[in-house]
DNA sequence: TGCGCAGCTTGATCCACATCAACATGGCAT
DNA sequence: ATGCCATGTTGATGTGGATCAAGCTGCGCA
C-alpha cells in the first residue's frame, strides 16, 4: 500500500486506516467507528518527528498516558480560537491546519500552517489565553496535550522538557524566518520559499518531496505571505510559464527544484 | 537621584553606580572597577520583571548561583553571532541590544530589540546553534544564564520552568504581533506600533512613557520594520507636523498618545 | 444535468514605498 | 576651532504589487 498516496488522498483517515489498534477493531468507515482514534504515540508512525523525539520507550508510555486523542476535526473547524483559555497544545495527527490572528479592521494574518507531526498553541502559553485561532484546513485529527501536565512530565524527563524547549524555539526561528520573508523578499520569492518549505516538510514524512497537494486557498497563502490572492495567482501561473512547477488548481509538481531554490533565493 | 534621568543617559552604568555590593568596592568609575558587575539577583531592580519574576526569595538565590555577570559589552559589540555554538541565554541589564539575522545578499532583518529585563538568545536551542546575532546599540551589561544549567535549575523549580517557558511564549507572541504588522500594516502605521512598544517597555521599567531617546538609528528602524531609512525619516517629520510626537534626532516625545494609538491601528 | 457560487485567473490602472540624488547635521578626532 | 564621515533629511522619479473589474472553473447540490 503505497502511504504517500493514501494520505494525499484521504489524509484524515490515514492513519486511522493504517494502524492497527488494542481496542475494538470495528471497521474501516470512520464515521461508525468512534473509538479508532485510540492510537498511541508508541504505535503511531509520526513519532519519529513529533513529540516523542527522543524519548525512550518507557518515557512514550508516560507521555502516552496524558495525551488525549478526541474525535477528528471537520474541515474549517476550530481547534481553538484566539482569546480562548489556554489549557493545551496540540499535535496534528493527519490533515492540515492553519493558525491565524484576526486584525482589528477584520483582516486575517495567516501565522503559520501545521502539518502531521508537528505541534501548534504554544503562543498562548504566555498568557493563558490563545493567541490565535486555529482551524483545519480539512479533515484532520490532532492529539491533544494537557499543558499542566506536560509541564509535569516535563520536570520529570530531561529530554521531554529538552524537546519541548526545542519545540518552542523552532517556533521561534520560523516567524523570525518568515518576518524576514515578508520584509526582505518579493512575491515570487515568497512563493517559491513556501513551497520549498511545504516540499520540505513532506519528505520529513516519506511523502513526495516534488508531488503534492495544497491543503490550503489562494487566499490562505496570500495571508501567510503577505500578498494578494491576484499577485499569487500570477506568481503560479509565472512559474508555471517558466517550467519551475506544474501548477493545476491545488495540484502542485515542482519541475526543477534548483530553479526554485534560486527563485526562493534563501539561505536554508 | 533620578533614575528615569540617569538610565538615559548612562545606561550602562546606571545599575552598577546605583546598587552597592559585598564586593570590594573600589569606586564609581566603571573602568577601573572590574567587580562591580557582581550584582545579584536578588539585589537587581529588574528582578520583577526578569527572570527571578514569580520566584521565591530562596529560588532566587539559586538561579543567581547559575547566573554569570561578565563586564560590560561595549557599543556596536556582539553578544553572539549567528552560527555560534549557542550555550546561554542572556538577560540584559541595561543598554539594549539588537538581534539580527543577516540575508544571504547581504541584508540585515532586525528581529528584535532588547530592553534591560528582557530576555533573548532563546531562538538558538533549537539547533544548538544561535539562528541570529546580536549586538549592543549602546554600552551594555547582560547577565549570562547557562542553558543546561537552566535546565536543571527548571527541573526542580516549577515556577522558574513555567516562567521560562512563558517567556518563550511571548517570544513567539510578540514575533507573530511583527509579523502581521510587516504584512498588513502602513509604514506610518509600524513606525506608530514600534514607539508605543518601546513606551510601554518604557513604562514596565517605570521610566517616563512619553519622552525617551532612542538607543537604535533609523537603518535600525528600517531593517526592523521593513521600511528603508528615507521611509522612516519621512514618517517621523509627518508625525512631527501633526503634533503627534517631537522628534529630535534620536529624543523622542510623545505628544499625543491617544492619536498615536489611533495612527497604530492596532487591538493591544 | 445543469444551476449557483466560491475560488481562481487574467487584465488595466493606481499608489505607497523604494530608489536615486543632493544636501544638512552633528559627533569626534586632530 | 576644523574637517571628516556617519547619520539623517528632503525632493524627484520609478515600480512591484494592490486594487478594481471582468470572466473562468469546478464542485456541491437540486
Amino acid at each position: 500500500m503505497n502511504i504517500d498516496y493514501t494520505e494525499r488522498l484521504k489524509p484524515a483517515t490515514d492513519d486511522f486506516m493504517t494502524i492497527h489498534l488494542a481496542d475494538q477493531g470495528e471497521g474501516p468507515s470512520l464515521r461508525h467507528c468512534t473509538h479508532d482514534y485510540q492510537v498511541s504515540c508508541g504505535n503511531c508512525r509520526l513519532a519519529s518527528i513529533c513529540l516523542p523525539l527522543a524519548l525512550e520507550q518507557d518515557d512514550i508510555q508516560q507521555l502516552d498516558n496524558i495525551i488525549q486523542r478526541s474525535k477528528p476535526l471537520q474541515k474549517n473547524q476550530h481547534l481553538y480560537r484566539e482569546g480562548d483559555e489556554f489549557q493545551s497544545v496540540f499535535a496534528v495527527r493527519s490533515g492540515t491546519l492553519k493558525a491565524y490572528k484576526t486584525t482589528d479592521d477584520g483582516r486575517e494574518q495567516v501565522t503559520g500552517f501545521y502539518f502531521p507531526g508537528e505541534i501548534l498553541g504554544m503562543d498562548g502559553i504566555s498568557s493563558n489565553t490563545h493567541a490565535s485561532s486555529a482551524k483545519s484546513l480539512e479533515t484532520a485529527a490532532v492529539c491533544e496535550i494537557p499543558f499542566t501536565s506536560l509541564e509535569k512530565l516535563s520536570a520529570l524527563m530531561p529530554s521531554l522538557q529538552r524537546h519541548f524547549f526545542q519545540l518552542m524555539s523552532r517556533e521561534i526561528t520560523e516567524d523570525q524566518q518568515l518576518i524576514t520573508l515578508l520584509s526582505k523578499n518579493s512575491a515570487d520569492e515568497r512563493v517559491a520559499s513556501l513551497m520549498l518549505s511545504i516540499s520540505t516538510r513532506n519528505a520529513r514524512r516519506k511523502l513526495s518531496a516534488t508531488q503534492f497537494r495544497l491543503p490550503m486557498s489562494r487566499v490562505d497563502i496570500g495571508n501567510y505571505l503577505g500578498l494578494t490572492v491576484e499577485t499569487v495567482s500570477r506568481v503560479f501561473s509565472r512559474m508555471q510559464k517558466m517550467d519551475v512547477l506544474k501548477v493545476d488548481n491545488k495540484e502542485i509538481e515542482i519541475l526543477d527544484l534548483e530553479d526554485l531554490r534560486g527563485m526562493a533565493n534563501l539561505g536554508s
